[in-house]
DNA sequence: TTTATAATAATAGTATTACTATCATAAATA
DNA sequence: TATTTATGATAGTAATACTATTATTATAAA
């Protein structure tokens, strides 16, 4: 039985840690589903609460609202997602081979891990291409913000960036490059998907040439010249 | 007197053509006002009709619902700025110069031409970079652009992907690339104001850096090697 | 084993949102 | 002057986003 990968969640995006109970295991597992098949704004705690069959009252002890829950959602995948960069770039010295495992592991589609826990990576993976921007394009970022709400999302950023500087110490834009290539990774996905003729892959829809692309851009720009 | 710039609009985007009437106009002027102060999630027709002396009913015989008028907004707002960017690229006959042009346009604050029309252009660069990704980030996307509700957006687009691909014919991303200016120009600014750490332009939050950081990736990738 | 203590279920209720419908009236147009 | 059209006034509905209360059940401490 492999360990359970506990990723550490900020206190104040919940009033009771889903983690700790079933309730609160079937309230995410659902949600994921849910808002993966329908899209966060058709998605309703009411809904919810009929599918895994307890009442709204009950999911209202656990997330304070919608927003809370898809900042928390999307909280869980950005540490997620950073221990997954750090357990594949781990023994990798090279940093600009670490950097291109990095575009990589970002633009995949995400293969569910089912034996490790109720969280499906892969919809939760579709969720943020579609829906995580909103967790910070909202009148309150800022006090989101204070609340450390982003740390997970800015933390990823900044070990992206760090990777950068390493390729190329000179380089002097690693911070807004590392934000461009995680938000990049997900908007050609969805654009490739959704809006084709936005990008250069509507023909054959593969990730490999997402791929392609942002190495392309990240190392023409950060190559010492 | 300066002629009056309009922008032609789908008409599937409204029921009534707000340009046509006083109280349409009205309904545009106020709704960009309070977007940009309380942002599309708080702003309801409730209370647009309270502030501008209407009623909800008069409001929803212009416009099917909110997300038709964000769209419709965001919509005006490409058609504007493609008409903006033709305009000052002009006569510029050396790609790389109207490259950089476009892309200062497209990342500056407006300054809003107040003798021109009831429409804020600088509140709406404001709501283009905090809300306009919502207008295709749901589920009715793909019907939405069978309704050519995105043709500015992708208009505009197209027409920086060609001056991408006069720079450099052979550069094989021209499209994807557009749509990374422009996402970016906003997604940047919206960090550096929002989020600093996620930029490199936190300390100054100058707009003009996010031009430089910008030119420097385009022309790192574009330039032929 | 009893008892305290949490957590959940069941139920009800409120304010707001997102609309739709109807009818009267004013303004523009033919 | 008659008629079309736009707006105003008013009402009403279903769904959303919650809050509150009380009854049960499960768990854990004494």
């Amino acid at each position: 039985m492999k360990p359970q990968l506990q990723i550490r969640m900020n206190e104040a995006l919940y009033l009771r840690n889903p983690e700790s109970s079933a309730l609160g295991k079937s309230i995410i597992k659902h949600s994921v589903e849910m808002i993966y098949a329908q899209g966060i704004e058709t998605f309703t705690f009411k809904k919810l609460a009929a599918e895994i069959g307890t009442t709204e009252a009950s999911i209202y002890r656990y997330f304070e609202n919608k927003h809370k829950l898809l900042v928390y959602l999307t909280a869980w995948y950005w540490g997620w997602l950073e221990f997954q960069i750090s357990f594949h770039t781990n023994n990798i010295k090279e940093p600009a081979v670490k950097l291109k495992r990095v575009i990589k592991l970002l633009t995949s589609t995400v293969v569910d891990d089912k034996q490790t826990h109720h969280i499906n990576e892969s919809f939760l993976h579709q969720i943020i291409i579609a829906e995580g921007s909103k967790a910070y394009l909202t009148k309150q970022v800022g006090e989101d913000n204070k609340q450390q709400f982003f740390k997970p999302y800015k933390d990823l950023c900044a070990v992206i960036g760090h990777i950068i500087s390493e390729v190329n110490p000179k380089y002097k834009y690693p911070k807004s490059l590392a934000t461009t290539i995680v938000e990049m990774a997900h908007f050609q996905n969805f654009f490739m998907n959704n809006l084709p003729s936005l990008t250069d892959f509507g023909k054959t829809k593969e990730e490999s040439e997402i791929i392609a692309f942002l190495n392309d851009l990240v190392f023409s720009s950060v190559k010492k010249k």
